[in-house]
DNA sequence: CCAGTATCCTGCAGGC
DNA sequence: TGCCTGCAGGATACTG
């Protein structure tokens, strides 16, 4: 479900609402997610710490905590976390909840489990394989000069480029097939047969429709809603991805709707080369 | 090392 | 109506 403006649009509510509150109690499943939720240390750490702060690295979200520690958290494609009045029934699948005190809980809802959120101690952080390998931020001034070379250096379709991680950390399905169709980049071009400048051209893309989505409060498709349960604005804005079959914007060809790497593409086969 | 595929899980839409 | 299939915004353990 999240991709990086989703991700940012969490982090930010979560900042308004829950930075300097205390953790008083933890209860929940201990389900198997990405990584087994592992809730006894999580009711051993969290209880008397208070929420300093939250930070995204690509698609992860880290609640830092006073005395030093930090959450982390992925959604996946189905996780939310909520923040609730305590007397607000609770979600099916929701795996693990936090009181924030006597009117606010944080919770973790994800049917599909494929998120996950786990206890990260001091010094962790750099330990952590999911967040070491992590490649550029994409909105970071960096992306700009170091990206393109990068994807220039690789065989893979651009699109598969985009989703790895390791290059680049945060971007998405929906928004790796908007910036190429804006870049007029087929996705399945190798990233090795594309010129520096049209690479650099699909980076400042990559930049903007992120920029965009993230001033949106991100793309509800589904089910994507804030912790404050706000829908995002940014899919009336989508014009590839959701639009296969249909014309193309810029050209009136009908979108081709096909898969890569096994993940729906949408592309425009006039106007992306 | 790199590229491509299979896999984890639930919910839902569409076809029959 | 009910059953079946395939697909969904992700990451990663495999294979070759």
């Amino acid at each position: 479900m999240p991709e990086l403006p989703e991700v940012e649009t969490v982090r930010r509510a979560l900042e308004r609402h829950a930075a300097g509150l205390t953790v008083e109690s933890v209860r929940g499943h201990a389900v198997q997610l990405r990584r087994p939720l592992d809730l006894a240390r999580l009711r051993r750490r969290l209880p008397g710490r208070r929420l300093s702060g939250f930070r995204r690295r690509g698609k992860f979200l880290l609640a830092d905590l006073d005395p030093p520690g930090a959450l982390l958290v992925h959604l996946g494609m189905s996780g939310r976390l909520l923040l609730c009045d305590p007397a607000a029934p609770l979600l099916p699948h929701t795996h693990l909840v936090a009181s924030l005190g006597p009117a606010l809980e944080l919770r973790f809802v994800d049917p599909r489990r494929f998120g996950l959120v786990d206890w990260l101690g001091p010094g962790a952080e750099t330990r952590d394989p999911s967040l070491s390998e992590l490649g550029i931020e994409p909105l970071d001034e960096r992306a700009v000069h170091e990206l393109p070379p990068l994807l220039h250096a690789r065989r893979a379709p651009l699109k598969a480029l985009l989703l790895d991680q390791r290059l680049v950390a945060g971007v998405g399905n929906i928004y790796a097939a908007e910036a190429l169709w804006r870049a007029g980049l087929r996705p399945t071009r190798p990233g090795h047969r594309t010129a520096l400048p049209r690479l650099e051209r699909l980076v400042e893309e990559m930049q903007a429709v992120l920029g965009e989505a993230v001033d949106q409060g991100g793309t509800t498709i589904r089910d994507f809603a804030s912790p404050e349960g706000n829908f995002g604005d940014f899919a009336v804005r989508l014009q590839a991805y959701g639009h296969g079959g249909e014309p193309c914007p810029r050209c009136g060809e009908p979108f081709i709707d096909d898969r890569l790497g096994g993940r729906s593409t949408v592309w425009c086969r006039r106007c992306q080369r």
